[in-house]
DNA sequence: GCCAACGTTGGC
DNA sequence: GCCAACGTTGGC
């Protein structure tokens, strides 16, 4: 079981609107880092979803449930889309000035990162971020 | 809206 | 293969 986090602009796709389609697509994405990260995604794997730009936290949770494939906005083969659906909202979003100040979270790659939009997330930062979100 | 950080591209 | 120029992202 890995953990990790995907950013969306919510003026592009906001977390509402993945909580309405249940699940959704995760495509688009142009950066080998994120990439790679993408293709190490697992069935099962919990993906924080964090709004950049504007909100600047992380809203909720969603699970990958269809690993790595041809991303189908592209017929470049060295880009892959991945199936995620909405499991949960957090209580409290989690801010990223929220976890700027948290020494255990400062490290983390988003923040270190902020440009990659998907990123692994560890099991302390994991619990940790349900545990300020108001969830188990 | 600005700018820093960083990834990509292309000339040499 | 290096590095300058350029484009994109995202925080402020």
């Amino acid at each position: 079981m890995n953990y990790w986090l995907i950013k969306s602009e919510p003026k592009k796709y906001p977390f509402s609107q993945m909580k309405a389609d249940r699940r959704t697509f995760w495509d688009g994405v142009r950066n080998y880092q994120a990439r790679n990260n993408m293709q190490a995604m697992k069935k099962g794997d919990y993906c924080l979803f964090y709004h950049s730009n504007e909100g600047k936290e992380i809203v909720g949770l969603c699970t990958v449930v269809k690993e790595a494939y041809q991303d189908p906005t592209t017929t470049d083969d060295k880009w892959v889309a991945v199936d995620v659906a909405y499991k949960s909202t957090l209580k409290h979003p989690v801010t990223l000035e929220m976890m700027k100040l948290s020494t255990a979270l400062a490290s983390m790659a988003m923040i270190k990162q902020s440009r990659l939009s998907v990123s692994p997330v560890t099991t302390a930062e994991f619990e940790l971020i349900m545990k300020m979100g108001g969830n188990k």
